[in-house]
DNA sequence: AATCGACATGTCAATACTGTCATGTCAGTT
DNA sequence: AACTGACATGACAGTATTGACATGTCGATT
């Protein structure tokens, strides 16, 4: 009786909802911007999780390509139980990110050290906030709502996410030099 | 020869650099915003992982309370180690966020279910905003670097953050709903 | 025809983590 | 003196995840 795991398997229903897929597939979907920024998942996660839902009647196998690849689609099951999750209450998901962890621990070094993150961590948003940017603004302006669409809000999202860390980040050094030029 | 599960055990390295503690102080911290936000563990995570830390000698027990209480305080080797983390690149950290997972799965559902679970978010990113802004604003305006202000750049971070998921989950139902007025 | 790289799936042992249960202490109340 | 709730740590079984290894296919070069 078993329904932990459940953020993996909705990532899989959400991404088949878009469109059907293969598992190798869904592990480069995992390779890209939702691994970085949502959830992160190996091929060894994947298939494993495949076949537990396939078991379960969420997903099915629709198709059969070259190389022994099978392509799964969602179920209706697969849609009702992926929607009901979308649609929960947040109550307290899981939260682990190394990056966000570094910058609560920030406080606890020299501030001379945490000056040398704070100006990487400027750099660094400033170049994957444009990336997103660009994304964001090539991609159709319109949002063809439920299938090609999908990633539009998603980099929108994570565009405002690092315009934001950016902002901080400019904020943060001001104030640890401002603290330095008067010595208490 | 294992040195995974880093995260975990330079969160508690940071956690202690900052001041000496128990493990049931630990646990505490990672009940609040520490494990809301950046990296979440319970109190069966964290007591092994201390006894491993102390045994690499990264801690040290330094006091002894009521209650069985142990105090741990980080050695010199174990900033050493905290240091060498924070500044290292980030390459690819671990990333588990089963809100962003949701703000990512969005496209995947219907636009009314979309838009309920968007109206939710400006809610609750108003919410959480507001306290942490709040949180910034009652705490004192200078930076007392290394002690106190442990905290302080990391709500500013947060604060800053939810601000930018408000503005994100406005535009979205701006757009969503644009979309369902003029029907292609 | 051999080689190479991307495609595609899988096993397995080791490690990590969660939830549940268990145990005991101490301070303040009743 | 019994009770209660917060303090404080720990064991353990079940589940999840990772990293390393393994296997084979197909298309395009060489």
């Amino acid at each position: 009786m078993y329904d932990l795991g459940m953020s993996l398997s909705h990532a899989l229903l959400g991404l088949l909802a878009v469109e059907p897929r293969s598992g190798y597939e869904l592990t480069k979907a995992f390779a890209g911007d939702l691994g970085r920024y949502a959830w992160q998942a190996g091929h060894t996660s994947i298939y494993p999780e495949l076949a537990r839902l396939a078991e379960r009647g969420l997903v099915a196998v629709t198709g059969e390509g070259a190389r022994g690849s099978r392509t799964y689609s969602v179920t209706p099951e697969g849609y009702a139980e992926l929607r009901s999750w979308v649609l929960s209450p947040p109550s307290r998901g899981k939260v682990r990110n190394e990056e966000v962890l570094r910058m609560f621990l920030l406080s606890a070094l020299d501030p001379a050290d945490a000056l040398v993150v704070l100006r990487r961590i400027v750099e660094h948003a400033a170049e994957e906030g444009a990336r997103l940017r660009k994304l964001v603004d090539d991609a159709p302006a319109a949002i063809p709502a439920g299938s090609a669409g999908f990633g539009y809000l998603a980099a929108e999202f994570g565009a405002r996410q690092f315009e934001a860390v950016h902002g901080w980040a400019q904020w943060a050094i001001e104030k640890l030099e401002a603290a330095a030029a008067e010595p208490a």
